[in-house]
DNA sequence: GGACTGACCAACC
DNA sequence: AGGTTGGCCAGTC
């Protein structure tokens, strides 16, 4: 019945939910965490679904770029957003993830006992 | 009911 | 050092 064992999305949406902000985190690092390297594709896609108002804006590639949601209104709305977080930006225009780089300490159940 | 698609990353050579 | 491929899950037609 745990809701973490529902399906992948389930915990990557559990895990986006608790960026705080002026934090972003990759696709890669999400996935990592959750199980698999792999399985990056499938944190791309859980926010490409966007089923809830998650922090997607708050999730971007390896690259510190982001794919410009289409839930947002473009990779310009989506950088928008983090700088008006205070998210770091690099001169080139990409997140800077050396300062913006979101690490849970291994247990993002902070809120799940309360 | 089956196959394709879809915001990516990392190992392999 | 760089180019290419493999792989995961869920939604849609």
């Amino acid at each position: 019945m745990e809701k973490t064992r529902s399906g992948f999305f389930q915990q990557v949406y559990r895990l986006v939910s608790t960026i705080p902000e002026g934090k972003v985190m990759t696709y890669g690092q999400i996935a990592r965490m959750l199980g698999g390297r792999y399985s990056a594709r499938l944190v791309g896609f859980a926010m490409s679904s966007c089923p809830v108002h998650l922090p997607a804006h708050r999730v971007i590639n390896r690259k510190g770029e982001m794919a410009g949601g289409l839930i947002f209104g473009g990779a310009e709305a989506q950088r928008a957003l983090l700088v008006a977080e205070g998210v770091p930006f690099l001169m080139d225009g990409r997140v800077d993830l050396a300062r913006a780089r979101h690490t849970p300490s291994q247990n993002a159940n902070s809120f799940c006992s309360g």
